[in-house]
RNA sequence: GGCUCGGUAGCUCAGCUGGUUAGAGCGUGGGAUUCAUAACCCCAAGGUCGGGAGUUCAAGUCUCCCCCGAGCCA
């Protein structure tokens, strides 16, 4: 049993927005998650590299097609590995393996029958990539979504018979989880039902691009060939290319993690193609939200793009980790602002969490020999705290099968909040002052310890760099999330689960802050 | 134009099948404390629940109309 998922294959138009790195930063905690749960994961991202537009840009900037995805591409794979993205695989659909993926995927469909000719007449978008049905009578229609010009296109293409996958589609769509969050499914049935027309695989005259084979002059249309990239990905790198291997090779996924703009082409377009070539589907395809700044689109024009090269530099990744997947409910549009930002961040990680753990080491250190007080009656499991705990495990779990990073995220703050509030009530500095407190004061102390040990466990997926910091601090082995993570069951990070797991008498070192404050002095 | 979502404290939002004084986080103000990263803990602030009408013993929570915002489709 595997877990696969993945990112849209970015498109190599441009550099890395931090809507990118939103996604990536998305999946890259269900993978986590699931890697610390026991299960082979297959976490895919890449670069979609094909399609008139990336012809232009590249000609616009003086670069052959090729030389530009390369440069792109490179930025893409370098950033993710920036911001320690463990994916699996990243694939590029320039890849000469690609190539032959399309070819034996084409070949299924038209075998058949879902391929026929057609006349494509229309107004074109090229930067959508799209014909708009709905361009304006008039002389000079622009693309509604990005203000330019379209072109007037009249082309006999290959289509694809979307048509006779209507019922089949319309069931798919209704089944329940398959479209998420939930709010986008009546979006994708409404346009379902208005009836699936054919839509055109192939574009003529298009020098950048897979050829179709057996059609001269045809070349696949970058959506048809983009998506076919996540199985493409599934291939070992040193085995040839080989569809009939697919569904042993991680096939299908568990999770498509998109934009919400992309979501016809994921829950409608791509599970056809996958009916036609008969493959099956994938379970789930998660529409997630945009992200705005200050309350404002980013864009170049407005100049208010936030750069994720900038923010890691400046931030941090646990920071930024923190604040996307804590404050944004997933599959909502998010707004990115900064005082925000560093409030969640210096409260949550640095106050709340991180002086958790500074505090209570060091009163541990300070009163008993630098190590673990014994635990006394705190390791039984009708403690507060580890009642706190269980119930904080728990409800992280449940949230992060939903994709309800938030939930997540807040379980594990509330049993730091809560540890805190148990510290403040037993006050064991006033306790030490009295006498023949000490055992009481130990058991307290290790409870406390204890609840902070299982907040760290229990942040391992979203924030791995921090609970590393903190499982070091308590003398615990970190895990393991990243890719090659070893499968077995039950898990260590599963066994960590456990109240009571933190061993009395285990020298703690000396305690350093865990997180550091955000002090921005300029706006970001 | 059709359809679908929203409009609740300064900000971001919870409020399930209608029922005690409408909640949380952040920000703000005050208090307490000293173990700790000037951190932690406690308390408060009084928001006509977009507007209007209706159903009901009772509506933020149901119905209708209107206003505003977002999205999908045309």
């Amino acid at each position: 049993m595997s877990y696969t998922l993945t990112t849209p294959l970015y498109y190599v138009n441009d550099r890395a927005h931090l809507g990118s790195a939103y996604t990536t930063l998305a999946c890259d905690a269900v993978a986590r998650y699931q890697r610390l749960k026991g299960e082979q994961v297959l976490f895919i991202t890449g670069c979609d590299e094909h399609g008139q537009k990336i012809q232009r840009t590249a000609e616009a900037a003086g670069l052959s097609p090729q030389a530009h995805c390369d440069a792109v591409s490179e930025s893409y794979r370098a950033l993710w590995s920036r911001w320690q993205i463990s994916n699996d695989r990243f694939v590029r659909t320039t890849d000469p393996r690609h190539q032959a993926l399309v070819e034996q995927f084409f070949a299924r469909v038209e075998a058949n029958g879902d391929v026929v000719e057609g006349r494509q007449q229309g107004w074109y978008c090229v930067a959508c990539e799209e014909f708009k049905d709905d361009a304006p009578g008039s002389e000079d229609p622009e693309c509604t979504i990005h203000r330019k010009p379209l072109e007037w296109r009249d082309e006999v293409n290959l289509f694809f018979r979307l048509s006779r996958y209507q019922s089949q589609i319309e069931e798919l769509i209704r089944k329940p989880g398959f479209i998420a969050p939930a709010s986008r499914q009546k979006e994708v049935e409404n346009f379902v039902a208005q009836g699936l027309r054919d839509f055109s695989i192939s574009r003529i005259d298009l020098p950048w691009g897979i050829p179709v084979p057996g059609h001269d002059g045809h070349t696949f249309y970058v959506w048809f060939d983009a998506l076919l990239g996540y199985l493409t990905a599934l291939m070992p790198p040193e085995q040839p290319v080989d569809l009939e291997l697919i569904t042993q090779l991680g096939w299908p996924a568990q999770l498509h993690v998109i934009g919400k703009d992309i979501l016809r082409f994921h829950a409608v377009y791509w599970p056809a193609m996958l009916l036609s070539a008969g493959l099956p589907l994938p379970e789930r395809v998660f529409g997630h939200g945009f992200l705005t700044r200050e309350g404002q689109k980013m864009g170049k024009s407005l100049g208010n793009v936030l750069d994720p090269e900038a923010l890691l530099e400046r931030c941090g990744r646990d920071a930024v980790r923190w604040y996307l997947l804590r404050d944004i409910p997933f599959g909502d549009d998010g707004d990115f602002q900064q005082q925000r930002f560093t409030d969640l961040v210096n409260n949550d990680l640095a106050n709340t969490i991180g002086n958790l753990l500074n505090r209570t080491s060091s009163m541990a250190r300070r009163w008993f020999a630098d190590a673990v007080p014994p635990a006394g009656p705190a390791a039984q499991p009708d403690h507060p705290l580890a009642v706190a705990a269980l119930a904080a495990g728990k409800t992280m779990n449940t949230a992060l099968d939903a994709l309800d990073f938030r939930g997540a995220a807040e379980a594990s703050l509330q049993l730091a909040i809560t540890a805190n509030g148990f510290l403040n009530d037993q006050a064991p500095w006033k306790q030490m002052k009295l006498e023949g407190q000490e055992s009481a004061v130990a058991a307290d102390l290790y409870a406390v310890l204890e609840a902070t040990r299982w907040v760290a466990v229990l942040l391992a997926p979203l924030l791995p760099e921090l609970s590393e910091r903190m499982l070091v601090q308590l003398g615990q082995q970190a895990f393991d999330s990243g890719v090659g993570a070893s499968v077995r069951a039950p898990s260590p990070w599963q066994a960590a689960q456990r109240w009571g797991a933190l061993e009395p008498g285990l020298a703690l070192i000396e305690p350093q802050p865990v997180m550091q404050r955000l002090e921005l002095e300029t706006p970001l």
